[in-house]
DNA sequence: ATCCTACGATGGACTTTGTCTAAGTCAAGC
DNA sequence: GCTTGACTTAGACAAAGTCCATCGTAGGAT
């Protein structure tokens, strides 16, 4: 645990957290001037490799990192400001497929994007 | 209605066809040596601008598109080696997003994108 | 205390995907 | 035969991410 890895652990904390890599390495960037992008990049992999944190990819641009990988959740994301709320829809998605539907698949997983107009853009 | 859309328009036809922008512009450059790049991203962006294709984001690699744009449908990914199937939950996934789960947003759709491995990677 | 070693950090080059722009081409109409 | 405008082209550019050679440093060995 070098101060580095630490930092990006201090940043990934708390509720409804979606960063970017880039706003990531931006905030490390303010605790400990020298960290480098590269290693962001790093120390995210290995959170995601512990299952510490997840990957989230609402849009096509940046991969955005979720600290909230200990309660499955799906994401709720505003198509006109981008803001991201976890949400936790009824039911078992993974059971709604029928077998006709899965063409001798193995399924292990469901994710699911609901899009939206947030309060303040609607 | 020029060659070259005609030629797009042609690449993009058929069931489970889920291409990435490059892969239909080698497939348009077989059948129309000129065609660039630009002009395929163009015309793709204007197929998806008329509804007549959908743009798929099942990894965070390439766009792909989707001709099968007049029947909602999900996709079921293999991990592995990506292959893409198009598939028809039961339910409404939207119906299952609690009031209490929208935090006041106006929810309008629902992407889902199932994950497993196909019967040749299994 | 000094040297060695190995791991992690660093910066920069590179890749991929997609967009943009300036210039070129072609057909229709005057 | 020109002009106009839409479409196409090639290449430059941008954003996000990965890769790699080098550097620093902490901890162990002498």
């Amino acid at each position: 645990m070098t101060a580095q890895r630490r930092v990006v652990a201090e940043v990934l904390d708390g509720d409804h957290v979606h960063l970017t890599a880039d706003e990531v390495h931006a905030r490390a960037v303010a605790k400990l001037p020298e960290i480098s992008r590269a290693t962001v990049y790093n120390t995210l992999g290995e959170l995601v490799t512990l299952g510490e944190v997840l990957e989230v990819s609402t849009d096509r641009r940046a991969k955005r990192y979720d600290p909230n990988a200990h309660r499955p959740h799906q994401h709720l994301v505003c198509a006109k400001c981008g803001a991201i709320r976890d949400v936790h829809p009824a039911g078992n998605p993974l059971a709604d497929l029928p077998d006709s539907e899965r063409f001798g698949f193995t399924v292990s997983g469901v994710e699911m994007t609901y899009r939206g107009l947030c309060p303040n853009c609607a």
